[in-house]
DNA sequence: AATCGTAAGCGTATGCCGTACGCCTACGAG
DNA sequence: CTCGTAGGCGTACGGCATACGCTTACGATT
């Protein structure tokens, strides 16, 4: 009977979205989203509790879109990859909003699909009980840092060299490395270290 | 000549996570940080170009303290595990600062001299070149998400028990794992996680 | 067609925040 | 004893989230 609502929070977030990918996330607040939208400052509190509201409805919008059918693929091991890369690429799509990504991960809905869909995988492969729980959390573990590791290092690439500058005599190893990671690329670095993890479950004791 | 300082950039600090340690993370500000020291805000600007460099400092204090010796042992699995291990507690001891540790690990000196740490292991262990680059960043990866999950998670144990009681229909294998979660601690997570991630790094191809 | 209760939308104001800028002052070298 | 230097501080500004109350658009009822 009253004024109907003329937005969806779906639309919010999507404004509050186009705000960080465009300006940057410092430049979100409300009112820079509210002046997105043409509405008012406080019109915004119709549809959100507050500001962290506003952000969980961004990390929704971001992480509800991944694909979290089980792909097909030969093995476990390539199914899961798929469906980690997914998340990845989802996520590296707006590298801006990736450190409320990762603070309000939990509110997603879509992240527990993933997780159901990676657990399914995980059966299948013949892991059980607190085995596929640590599975499924080394996975996530690694998933998380991976992407942060990508998304918020010093830098990118730029940070790598830095570090191959260091100074021989204090960091030997760390000059070296830092050598051969200048040859490898994102995502190499990516789908390297997600072997890893994943023979380290296939070679379960 | 002039005046001497009359405060160190690691008093300052240990301000700043006296304040983080005793009223939260959102508590934190020049403000704040000045009346613990009992000096104007301002005069911090003396010691700080900025806010983001008073939480590097915060950071270093935290991360700068982590032994970064190569520990006896056995194996190169359980000197890794060591050194992992230091990391995680040290940053556990401070949990309202995670937030701040996972975004400025990179300012600290301490987080590379264990880097180098563990690559010297790893070097022992065999492990070289690409490979090396590999291994160390799939377990900076893991620690970084590990430590994440375990502080940011849904409020810790009790996100496990909401996952439990999710709707069996959609979720079938996440009730059935967040069961089996709520038996492990999280000790046994972390460092079965970490076994996860060294035995990928053992079966190397 | 007229009415009216309800919730949408907005304006104003408060109290935080980081920090630019300029003044005053304590210090130690000469 | 003097004086240049840098430490320390007071004030002020613009931007932030948000509490609160007014105004207005709507559609169900008469």
């Amino acid at each position: 009977m009253p004024r109907p609502r003329s937005l969806t929070q779906g639309q919010i977030a999507a404004a509050a979205l186009t705000v960080i990918d465009r300006d940057g996330l410092a430049a979100l607040s409300m009112r820079t989203v509210a002046a997105e939208l043409g509405m008012s400052t406080m019109a915004l509190y119709r549809y959100v509790g507050d500001r962290g509201e506003l952000e969980g409805l961004v990390v929704e919008l971001v992480l509800d879109g991944v694909d979290t059918s089980v792909p097909p693929g030969a093995s476990w091991q390539e199914r899961i990859t798929v469906l980690a890369g997914r998340v990845r690429d989802r996520v590296g799509a707006h590298p801006e909003a990736v450190p409320l990504t990762m603070t309000h991960r939990h509110r997603s809905a879509g992240l527990l699909r993933w997780s159901e869909a990676v657990l399914e995988v995980l059966t299948e492969a013949g892991v059980q009980g607190p085995e596929r729980v640590l599975a499924l959390r080394a996975l996530l573990s690694y998933l998380i840092g991976a992407i942060q590791l990508e998304h918020l290092g010093p830098l990118s690439g730029e940070g790598t060299a830095a570090i191959a500058a260091l100074p021989r005599a204090e960091f030997p190893r760390m000059a070296e490395t830092a050598g051969h990671a200048l040859l490898l690329g994102a995502d190499e670095e990516f789908h390297g270290g997600l072997a890893i993890v994943l023979r380290g479950i296939a070679a379960r004791t």
